[in-house]
RNA sequence: GCGCCUGUAGCUCAGUUGGACAGAGCGUCGGACUUCUAAUCCGAGGGUCGCAGGUUCGAUUCCUGCCAGGCGCACCA
């Protein structure tokens, strides 16, 4: 792997410092300045050196100037304002780079900054008593393409759904499934309260009839009354039947849209009955942290930066669901990963403090706890909301999501914000085949890319291999751009997987392609001058393979044609 | 009342961990198809970066206060 450009850049800075006799310094900034005039990368390291060096920022950018080595990527260097170093490419070096992002291919972009971290990224989980719903979609697209950043950074990382099966949502969604069953035949039935009154609900009973070949209120009471030694055992099981039935269903709708966990973690299996609630109340007591009053059991989390103490065990002696996670984090999470990620929905956000507090309590430091608030999504159906309600049972399932916009458009779409803003989600944009929509503008370049080699095969057109072709004929400035705007690729990667943020790589991908399209309009790359053909159609391939594996960091697809559908035709 | 998030072009949003005249897409207006796919391209117009202070050589970015919107503040999950 070749040393990214920043990092020899930087040092030759260090070299510059050294000979000069200035401080060194740990690292340099490298920016790609907004103008052309100033360069290809800039540095502001001289006006950080100023303090400690008691020098004028500009003497200190004269010194690192003139003992920079020279370095075969580097043309001149300038001093500019009030001490910027600006370093100019050098266009033979420039156009040279592009074999080795061809070489590199489907690595092109990958790099070491997570070498190594056992990470575990928690996402989606959504509550195992209904289908999957749009703000689940956004949750998806963002937490699995910071799987796949992290991983290109060579992260080991674990993808995990937490299914909360336990605790009164699960009685509440087993209680209305009983009701629903009951109701199926005929028996006499009261819906619960709380309970989900959702038609799926009344589904999965019909399911349940079908399956257990049961027909008629005897034998339904009957079969009722043998599942357990008493009512409560019973609905247990029934539950359980209900929520593996749900997630089963929630697991199909993500693998189709690309989205694969590696651990699915039960509350109740892995958490509850394996007992670790209670060895950590018990690592909690043995440091101290731990008091009783009016017959709880508290946490002291206000020594730990959280606003006021938290019970883990109520006085009726259940465990809170703060409890069991406090116990998921520590054992489950902590236990296999140096790295705790995890990606919430706005209403849990009050939460994160004292979870942050019991970790600290457990001896993990802050830092390696990150917690992304995803926010809500509003669905918009031509300009107008469309009004959900969990309680009525009425939400936009992501099924339906995908089906109506397809899983390229849906995921790039929701990759274009950034987790914590509100989304506004309009169908009637994102079903559209058009400018308006960026993932087709994104993959229309990819296209255009493989239909020229189509054009060049069926031509019969002979290409040398990159190793003899003459890369200085791209001299075009929109070529040096082009290809200037690939090498920043890598560094994108890094920045968007250390930040987190996936957004990154969607806007990046667009810029290129708002390079890429006037480029191809504007010159041809099938030409008599075979020479400067093998040369562009380097660039291109090389434009084509980082757009692919941008897009495969996404999620989304790289396709060979853009076939339109009628409709928009 | 307390806490978190948000406030940037008509709309939806970026802004590279404090940098050099503030960006993109859409929308509006005007142009370009005998060409490797026009799902494309070229051009024009559009801004007191919510407001007021402060730190700094330098602030959309950091700090304080205020205004507006969203969300959260259980021995619920």
């Amino acid at each position: 792997m070749t040393m990214e450009t920043t990092d020899r850049l930087t040092d030759g800075v260090r070299t510059a410092l050294r000979a000069a006799g200035l401080p060194d310094v740990a690292d340099c900034i490298w920016e790609v300045p907004r103008q052309a005039e100033h360069g290809d990368y800039a540095s502001n390291v001289a006006m950080t050196l100023a303090k400690p060096a008691r020098r004028a920022p500009r003497q200190i950018a004269d010194l690192i100037v003139a003992h920079f080595p020279p370095l075969p990527e580097v043309a001149r260097l300038e001093i500019a304002g009030p001490g910027f170093i600006n370093v100019f490419l050098s266009p033979a070096w420039t156009a040279s780079a592009v074999r080795g992002i061809l070489a590199a291919g489907d690595a092109y972009g990958q790099g070491e900054r997570e070498r190594g971290t056992r990470l575990r990224l928690e996402f989606v989980s959504a509550n195992p008593t209904g289908p999957l719903v749009i703000v689940n979609a956004r949750a998806a697209a963002i937490g699995d393409s910071v799987a796949r950043l992290l991983r290109a950074q060579g992260a080991r990382v674990t993808a995990e759904y937490y299914v909360n099966d336990a605790g009164n949502q699960f009685e509440a969604l087993a209680r209305s499934f009983e009701a629903r069953l009951r109701e199926a035949v005929g028996l006499p039935f009261t819906f619960p309260e709380n309970g989900y009154p959702g038609e799926y609900v009344a589904e999965l009973a019909r399911d349940y009839l079908t399956g257990h070949r049961l027909s008629t209120p005897a034998e339904v009471d009957t079969h009722l009354t043998s599942l357990g030694a008493d009512p409560q055992a019973a609905l247990v099981r029934l539950g359980r039947w209900a929520v593996r039935r749900i997630v089963d269903g929630q697991r199909r709708v993500l693998a189709e849209y690309g989205v694969e966990f590696d651990a699915w973690t039960s509350e109740q299996a892995d958490v509850r009955e394996a007992g670790l609630p209670e060895r950590a109340i018990d690592e909690l007591t043995k440091r101290g942290v731990i008091h009783e009053q009016d017959g709880a059991l508290w946490f002291r989390s206000t020594d730990f930066g959280d606003d006021k103490d938290r019970v883990l065990r109520k006085s009726d002696g259940e465990l809170t669901y703060f409890a069991v996670d406090v116990a998921f984090y520590h054992f489950t999470k902590f236990g296999a990963a140096d790295r705790v990620v995890t990606l919430l929905g706005p209403d849990h956000h009050g939460y994160v403090g004292r979870i942050r507090a019991a970790m600290r309590a457990l001896g993990h430091p802050p830092e390696a706890l990150d917690v992304l608030i995803v926010q809500l999504v509003t669905l918009l159906r031509d300009g107008t909301p469309v009004r959900m309600s969990k309680r009525r049972g009425e939400f936009v399932l992501m099924e339906e999501l995908l089906e109506e916009v397809g899983r390229d458009a849906a995921r790039f779409t929701f990759l274009t914000r950034r987790h914590d803003s509100p989304l506004e989600f309009d169908l009637a944009v994102a079903t559209r085949q058009s400018t308006d929509n960026p993932v087709y503008y994104v993959q229309y370049a990819h296209a255009r890319i493989r239909s020229i080699w189509k054009q060049i095969a069926e031509q019969g057109i002979a290409v040398p291999p990159w190793s003899e072709v003459d890369l200085t004929r791209l001299s075009l400035p929109e070529e040096q751009q082009i290809i200037k705007r690939l090498l920043g690729y890598p560094e994108v990667v890094a920045a968007a997987a250390h930040a987190l943020e996936a957004h990154r790589i969607a806007y990046w991908l667009q810029e290129l392609a708002g390079l890429f399209h006037p480029y191809y309009r504007a010159h041809r790359v099938i030409q008599d001058d075979r020479a400067l053909m093998s040369a562009r159609l380097a660039l291109c391939t090389a434009v084509g393979q980082v757009i692919k594996n941008a897009l495969g960091l996404l999620g989304v697809s790289a396709p060979d044609s853009m076939t339109r559908s009628e409709a928009d035709a």
